[in-house]
RNA sequence: CGGGGCGUGGCGCAGCCUGGUAGCGCACCUGCUUUGGGAGCAGGGAGUCGAAGGUUCAAAUCCUUUCGCCCCGACCA
């Protein structure tokens, strides 16, 4: 195709096209999800196949569906959930000093050979061949890999630490996968791995890990606990889990109510008084989102991946490695925070900050409404989801419920006449009303409020 | 992997025991009415009954095999 005709079919115009941005690619100009032109809808009935509430809440909001026995796809509300929870993952991993790769999750067994996982690992690896016959595995972590990744690049103490980590799609062939995105065979995760030259050093990444983790969950906007934990089939004699404190999580812990000791149940299962200061402990349940190890040289040894001290010897790389479970906090926050209407996202990760809701006929296309609507979209871009649909108010409300959007901007003939809007607070219930003009700079303050407990 | 349960329009279910024209609610489409908490009436579309084999004049239903899914126990982000 020749250039000319390029040009001729080309929907912009040739004069746009410069190194800068061009007004009509703005970025900061979002776009509004009109629920009229969305296909996905919630249901109204009970899927029988979940069981656990997140899951439940999950697939009748349309947040996902079922593929096969824990896997699932993502529908575009959950990846919206999804991109924030990961966004402020990597902004925290970036600033302790992170820096992002993508690593492969098809791995040749050879790899898995050299550190005796291929049979350590057992049923749980998904494998499979090539056309060569040659084995593979899908990676469910990737010590194996990034080991043998910075053996390559990192030949010199100088060049340490790093610390690189990735967000990938895992692949864990579960005994009995369950509990809808919670416990899936393919789920996203967060994992960072740290290689030092020296265990001083890596013992202070490992500390500056655990502080990272605490931002990351106090942004996420969940209440959580760290908690020394049992390290497992990864690893290193030195482990610790940040929990989401959810009645129906799978795991327990107990904590000391004077001191900051707490502890999975399965690392101290006969402690009655805390360790450390003989206070007494309580039990609370609790999901597993995070977990950082320090591994010193257990993947470096057996791998044989050194660099050269400033002695010039050849040592090992001193190695810690940190996961977060992206997919599962999304439905950890959902088990934390939900009520008989449906879902009540904390506010850094819900899919839309806002829904507006125009009640009854024309009111969708009312100039006062669509003002608004630009109003609130300028100051939230891409954040505002528009109910616009020809329905029954009681059908936006309870969408808008289950949805759990963290306010409702709710706007019926019976406000709007006078230059009044109504504001809902998902968590709390309560409304606000306040003039059309007023709302945005209402909304903005109501979204800054403290949150709830971290 | 051991134990229990279930596979019937997109979702929730009935029908199966005692074989005989596949049904109900929700959702969907059309029309009219309705519009601050899942509206009403009328009409309509949509299912090889998980799959394969067998018994029978005839199988969603009985028999055999198989696959899938969910729940309870040993693990994990």
């Amino acid at each position: 195709m020749s250039r000319t005709s390029v040009r001729a079919r080309s929907p912009l115009p040739e004069a746009e096209v410069s190194p800068c941005i061009p007004p009509w690619a703005d970025p900061n100009q979002g776009a509004v999800l009109r629920a009229s032109a969305d296909p996905i809808q919630t249901l109204h009935e009970e899927p029988a196949e979940a069981e656990v509430v997140s899951h439940r809440l999950m697939l009748r909001a349309g947040l996902v569906r079922k593929l096969a026995g824990g896997v699932y796809s993502y529908l575009p509300m959950a990846i919206r959930s999804l991109r924030k929870i990961e966004n402020i993952i990597r902004e925290e991993m970036n600033r302790a000093g992170g820096q992002e790769v993508l690593l492969p999750a098809l791995q040749p067994s050879d790899l898995w050979e050299k550190t005796g996982r291929w049979q350590a690992y057992g049923p749980e690896l998904f494998r499979l061949a090539d056309r060569h016959e040659r084995p593979f595995a899908l990676g469910p972590t990737h010590e194996e890999v990034i080991t043998d990744l910075v053996s390559q690049l990192v030949r010199s103490y100088r060049q340490l630490p790093f610390l690189p980590y990735q967000i990938q799609t895992k692949f864990r062939d579960e005994r009995r996968p369950r509990f809808g995105i919670l416990r899936g065979r393919e789920f996203i995760m967060k994992d960072a791995y740290s290689f030092s030259a020296s265990e001083d050093d890596a013992r202070q990444i490992y500390v500056r890990m655990q502080e990272t983790y605490a931002r990351i969950f106090l942004r996420l906007g969940l209440e959580h606990r760290m908690v020394e934990a049992d390290s497992g089939l990864i690893g290193g004699n030195l482990s610790h889990e940040f929990m989401v404190m959810a009645d129906s999580g799978e795991d327990t812990v107990i904590s000391c109510e004077k001191c900051s000791w707490a502890s999975n149940i399965e690392k101290a299962p006969d402690a009655r008084v805390c360790p450390h200061c003989g206070a007494s402990v309580s039990s609370r349940t609790a999901i597993e989102v995070g977990h950082v190890f320090y591994l010193g040289h257990k993947y470096s040894a057996k791998m044989e991946t050194t660099f050269l001290d400033a002695s010039g010897n050849e040592i090992p790389f001193f190695m810690g490695c940190y996961g977060i479970g992206v997919s599962r906090i999304m439905a950890a926050a959902i088990e934390q925070a939900h009520d008989g209407q449906g879902i009540v996202w904390p506010v850094p990760i819900a899919p839309y900050r806002t829904a507006i809701l125009p009640l009854g006929p024309g009111m969708a296309e009312k100039p006062e409404v669509l003002a608004l609507l630009a109003s609130i979209e300028s100051l939230w871009p891409d954040e505002v989801y528009f109910d616009d649909r020809e329905v029954r108010p009681g059908i936006k409300f309870q969408d808008a419920d289950l949805r759990g959007f963290p306010f409702q901007v709710i706007l019926g003939e019976r406000h709007v006449e006078k230059g009044n809007g109504e504001i809902k607070i998902r968590r709390t219930g309560e409304r606000v009303v306040a003039p059309l003009t007023e709302v945005p700079s209402l909304l903005s303050r109501l979204a800054q409020a403290p949150l709830p407990e971290a």
